[in-house]
DNA sequence: CGGCAGTTTGACAAAACTCAAACACGGTGG
DNA sequence: CCACCGTGTTTGAGTTTTGTCAAACTGCCG
């Protein structure tokens, strides 16, 4: 398990920020000198766990995490997949006990930011914690719609949905591309994002596979019809923010 | 429609930060020269729509508001209820455009905050930025519980999992006391929240009711066994991070 | 060549939904 | 004061979606 000071995983960061609002250079130089320590976390491994009062953030370089919470040691919900960039557990900053827990779904590259070196940037650069601040309302954003998703959409819709909004969100990071994108979910963690069982999850699966809207296989998700599979669920991307905000 | 300036309904939005830090004079005294302009609405109006770029946030003075949004003008979700000394769309702060609406569940007394003048607040004094921010993230805390309900929790403890938090917000501002509180939500509404059907809800309210748990008459919830109830749907209030945070 | 995790399929069961009608209740106007 | 209205609640009967259980199948990894 390597671990070792690492200052270009925070150019990672910059770019991420950068693709949000404008940074000054001193803001820039601020960012790229804060103390990150960078960890490989094989595949589901918990990155944090309920009831943990962490003291870092974590920011992903690579692969993908999710988060999560258990209950009665058999049903699980998740809240959100994650991928390079994400910052998974950034409300860490400003709450003090995790309510959830969070782990990797595929072998990872992680940068540890010590909440006490974020906390006095947010404090010296308003801007940066206006960012910040937005980024995890953004996060609030996306529970919103899955909760839509869950309370009033059909399973059909609510996978299709989800397709909708990981292709947007890895092809924003310049993860995907002509509608085909890794997606390393298994159809048991799909279940669990959706409120369905994993048979379900299987059956309409297959069903949107013979309407000719997507395929799943190895990993990979290739949308076959995008503006019918965006049609089948009525998807609408304003909640995902993605347009660069005005400059800071 | 009366609408006037108003300094005294400040004084509510320093009494909540203060039950969530110690806040300096200096702080204090920003916050009550705030320009509000109150403003009393009738049940049932929007008070912000979906795809609106609010210049205000809007501090709730006295009255319930519920946040929601409509899918192909049939099917509803609500995100969340609002209580005197909410702000229920503080998140327009730093997303410019409403991807959601909120409205009043009762007549409602607003106060109207100007954005520019809380993001000055939040420039000046990074302490009372971090406790906002802190607000929008207990907010997404609660978005993640009734994830879990959605998806994974059994209708009857769906609704008695929702009765608890709702009583423990109410009691946290003193408007609850010994099991019993003011409940102004139809069963449409408690559907709507919950992803179910309000005939569903009402049988499932039945069954609380014949095995004593709970009634809900008139507006009024009363809450006859909270350990049982609290068992039935394996409540656990750690999600809405009520206990104060250490002085900032 | 196992073995294990994940996928696929089938038969059946249960939770929740739909439609429809009756009922309660608070507010309004005659 | 009472009839009426609208909104919300309650109940019933039948349907649908999704869950459960169980088994077979696939594919990758050691």
């Amino acid at each position: 398990m390597p671990s070792s000071p690492d200052t270009h995983s925070l150019e990672m960061l910059v770019r991420r920020l950068e693709s949000i609002a404008t940074l000054s250079d001193e803001e820039r130089q601020a960012i790229l000198s804060l103390p990150a320590r960078t960890r490989v976390l094989k595949a589901g491994h918990d990155i944090v766990r309920e009831g943990d009062k962490p003291s870092h953030c974590c920011l992903i370089l690579s692969g993908w995490a999710y988060r999560y919470k258990l209950i009665d040691q058999g049903r699980r919900q998740i809240f959100s997949f994650h991928i390079p960039g994400d910052i998974p557990d950034l409300q860490s900053l400003h709450i003090h006990t995790m309510d959830h827990s969070a782990a990797t779904l595929t072998e990872s590259t992680l940068a540890f930011l010590p909440h006490e070196n974020l906390l006095d940037l947010t404090t010296r650069f308003p801007s940066l914690a206006a960012i910040l601040w937005r980024e995890t309302l953004i996060d609030a954003a996306i529970f919103r719609e899955w909760m839509v998703g869950m309370g009033r959409r059909t399973a059909f819709e609510r996978i299709a949905h989800l397709f909708c909004e990981l292709y947007l969100k890895l092809q924003a990071v310049g993860l995907a591309q002509s509608y085909r994108c890794a997606l390393p979910i298994t159809q048991i963690d799909l279940g669990d994002a959706l409120g369905l069982t994993n048979v379900h999850v299987n059956r309409v699966l297959k069903e949107m596979r013979e309407q000719g809207l997507i395929t799943l296989r190895g990993g990979t998700l290739v949308i076959e019809s995008w503006d019918e599979l965006i049609g089948a669920c009525g998807f609408d991307p304003t909640y995902l923010h993605l347009e660069k905000r005005a400059a800071a």
